[in-house]
DNA sequence: ATTAATGTATCAATGTTCTAATACAATAAT
DNA sequence: ATTATTGTATTAGAACATTGATACATTAAT
């Protein structure tokens, strides 16, 4: 059955941005997920015919999902197609604490060399957390679904 | 008084672990910055200097100044040495709440792009902030004649 | 002015990343 | 069984990243 678009997700590429097409596609994936529009079990477009639609090579195509499937993100079965896992959210975390890591250690530094200590910068966070909870009010930060 | 060491602060490298050299230094720097053992002004290993010690090329060391100069961590000045940034200097009360208000929406704007709340983000922060506390190290910095 | 210290620039060698051409393999549909 | 659809593997070449050899430029000290 061939109902759906083929890019149904409106993936596109920007050949001027320096990043590589697989980590843009991985990018796109992860935000996807992130935003609800792809869910546990969802079918993603083909290799080919996101190649096609891309117009690049489907082993670039190939190499996005096989990052992904490394991470536990997708699950790739040849002749049936590639799927978001089951088993996302547990590996997500993990590279969520990488990448939050990551970011705090490079603000801290930037923010230490103009001569910021973590005390200053934790507690003027905590002013402006208290500046934003008076407009919304939905945040749950520690549990998941 | 010519006695202090070239690499005064124990930068190491590991040739195997697959970062680029320049990548290590940079991280080490960072990481000097943000648990306190660097400071706003402080003097870091010459060039040629440390290039010596971790027996590598000069080229490599200057590579890790040159980027962090970029990012505004560094200042380097021909014929007298690098030094952590010292903005900090220049500034009132008023510009330094500014620079670090911006910094921080910044950040946070960049890690809620990944999803990470406010709350979050301040929670780790105090991890951090717990980690780099315990900070007697093993560090005898101070020359030992 | 000279020298010694510092960072900077240029270029080449080597290795790695990225993408594509092409062929292969497994599954689903018929 | 045959065919269409799917992902997979191999290889090559271009682009980029990394490091080092070497020479240059600026500043401080003498």
């Amino acid at each position: 059955m061939e109902t759906e678009s083929k890019n149904f997700l409106a993936f596109t590429l920007d050949p001027k941005s320096g990043v590589p097409f697989y980590k843009q596609i991985i990018l796109q994936i992860e935000m996807a997920i992130a935003d609800g529009r792809l869910n546990c079990g969802d079918q993603l477009p083909t290799v080919r015919g996101l190649a096609v639609d891309l117009q690049i090579n489907p082993n670039t195509v190939a190499r996005a999902y096989s990052e992904l499937e490394i991470r536990g993100i997708l699950l790739s079965q040849q002749g049936s197609g590639t799927f978001i896992s089951d088993k996302k959210i547990k590996l997500n975390e993990i590279e969520r604490e990488r990448i939050l890591a990551e970011l705090t250690r490079t603000f801290i530094t930037k923010a230490a060399s103009y001569g910021f200590t973590l005390n200053e910068i934790i507690n003027y966070m905590g002013e402006f957390e208290n500046e934003t909870e008076k407009g919304d009010k939905e945040n749950d930060t520690n549990d998941k679904k």
